[in-house]
DNA sequence: TTGAAAGCGGTACCAC
DNA sequence: GTGGTACCGCTTTCAA
């Protein structure tokens, strides 16, 4: 591959003057300026921007770190983020860690030897390794979809209990009394636990009792069919059933459907996330909106910040959603 | 940031010495090696990931660019993609070029100044320009989406035409005689070019006749919907229609019901994709799947063997699809 | 206005 | 076994 010196030879120059001419230095004669550039031109010089990374000590990388590129928060988010870091002249760095905690520490490691200047950490839980893990990044991390703000970690959460109190709210209003919840699974704080905190609250609150049940399953259409299915046997008072995700709450739709009983009169349902599914299902699915493409581009402001001026001023950022009122609630 | 330089200092060694314990080189004296490694432990030392690319002139880089990340052809291919990448040791340089054609060609420039070792180019068109562009690279170049085996450009495309020639036998064989097609824009070859070329052979071959109309709009169900809307009084006899994508399919779906006519009944639907939407919606669309996962892991394998052998034994790749019977067709 | 040379942080060859 | 040193390709003083 072509370099630096080799133009400057066929150029008659010195590597300084073709590095100042790449560079567009004030200082260099006209003349010569044309003589490298058109030398340039005949030798398809194409700079180094790794030797450049090196001596000015700066990659113009940020890492992003997902669970998963195909999930509506994180392809969103990516959408989102990807003009901020462009706009700011840096590349993004992806690495799909597939919902292994190992893998997410691994990474953190990796883009730390590759000189990334900051990371992003979409997250399905926080365990203490992570937690170590991001304490030990030179580069600074921001960490989108767990509340790591009792660790010093700025993060961008979503408002989950905000969400699950509404989500009471929506259902008893609607006419429900008997009212379960379908999570995840327990180490996700935001999605499993949040939602169902949320929940509680405003059953206690309002009606001083607390949800018949809280299931766990999968980030699925399937796996929410496959608990309905059962849950409606277990539980035959069920009314009013809120799913912490869209998914979850497409196949509970279904599961109902089946059933032969009438989602959105017999059975109140809410779902979270607004997924374009919920829109098209049937009975459309009453849910909540959450930005996440904006998400992804302010986690991305966040952390530009964070690098710039390597303290953050704003520690912990609290999306809203938007409560969406279709059929089944 | 500490560098071999300092841990060298630290342990009482040369860096030389350091550089062998970081890389397990046979040859250090086992007290020396457990010297240095708690000089490393003490210091925190990280490699820098920078230098040794550019000692070594391997950056362990792929770029991969994307139209956008929220569509089920990207998301899912970068999640088919990725655990390839990483089984080899690479990372994902993540480019979003948001349709714009300008974009994708300056991303190529700028992912050969980062030195990646590769590019994955998803692309939605391939004007000469872009073809320039690839040739110009010093990175290989595989094409994804669309055919560029003409330029010599190593290319994985799905059959689009036989997709569009075996929707003329299903909308035909299900009973419809006058057929449509709505596709997206001229300049993307596969999937509005070619998926109409092969429902007009078919419809020649069958029955001597050609489609009604070729419509256009965008990739999205609002799009299906409107131009739907005004083809339902353009043409009143519509029996049969194919639309380049489920998601325009979903907004005819919503078009026919609005007008009274029953969508699989009084008029066939076909999409292209089988996007998830496709199930959930009702009536559940007829469509074609597109294995996308298998397409991005085929891809990077693509990419792999050509950065390998500097010469791809396979010049075109051909995806094959699956016919996906619902209620609409 | 231009060139020589040092150095970014490693690796690898060659001596000792 | 270990250390010295040249070098990867560029930027950036410092002199000329």
């Amino acid at each position: 591959m072509v370099g630096l010196h080799d133009v400057a030879k066929l150029a008659g120059v010195s590597k300084s003057t073709v590095s100042r001419v790449m560079n567009n230095e004030y200082g260099v004669k006209k003349s010569t300026k044309e003589k490298v550039q058109k030398a340039i031109e005949q030798c398809g010089y194409v700079a180094n921007q790794v030797a450049r990374d090196l001596k000015s000590n700066k990659t113009h990388l940020i890492g992003v770190i997902v669970p998963r590129i195909a999930s509506n928060a994180t392809a969103g988010g990516l959408d989102g983020l990807s003009p901020v870091i462009e706009l700011a002249d840096k590349h993004v760095l992806l690495a799909n860690s597939d919902q292994d905690n190992i893998k997410e520490i691994e990474y953190i490691k990796r883009f730390n030897q590759k000189r990334v200047e900051g990371i992003l950490l979409y997250a399905t839980h926080l365990d203490s390794a992570l937690v170590d893990a991001i304490k030990q990044s030179d580069a600074p991390v921001v960490l989108v979809g767990q509340d790591g703000s009792l660790f010093n970690i700025p993060s961008l959460i979503y408002d989950d209990i905000s969400v699950g109190f509404t989500a009471g709210k929506r259902l008893i209003d609607a006419g429900a009394t008997n009212i379960g919840f379908i999570g995840v699974n327990s180490q996700d704080i935001a999605v499993d636990q949040c939602r169902y905190q949320g929940l509680t609250q405003y059953l206690q609150h309002a009606k001083q009792t607390s949800p018949l049940f809280h299931s766990r399953g999968e980030f699925s259409i399937e796996s929410g069919f496959q608990q309905t299915k059962q849950l409606l046997i277990d539980w035959p008072k069920l009314d009013g059933l809120f799913c912490a995700t869209d998914r979850i709450a497409i196949g509970a739709l279904k599961a109902i459907a089946e059933s032969k009983k009438i989602a959105g009169k017999d059975i109140k349902v809410l779902g979270v996330g607004n997924d374009e599914l919920s829109q098209v299902c049937s009975p459309s699915l009453s849910t909540f909106n959450y930005a996440f493409d904006l998400t992804g581009k302010k986690a991305a402001q966040m952390l530009l910040e964070l690098i710039h001026n390597k303290q953050s001023e704003v520690s912990k950022m609290v999306m809203g959603f938007e409560s969406i009122e279709r059929e089944s609630c």
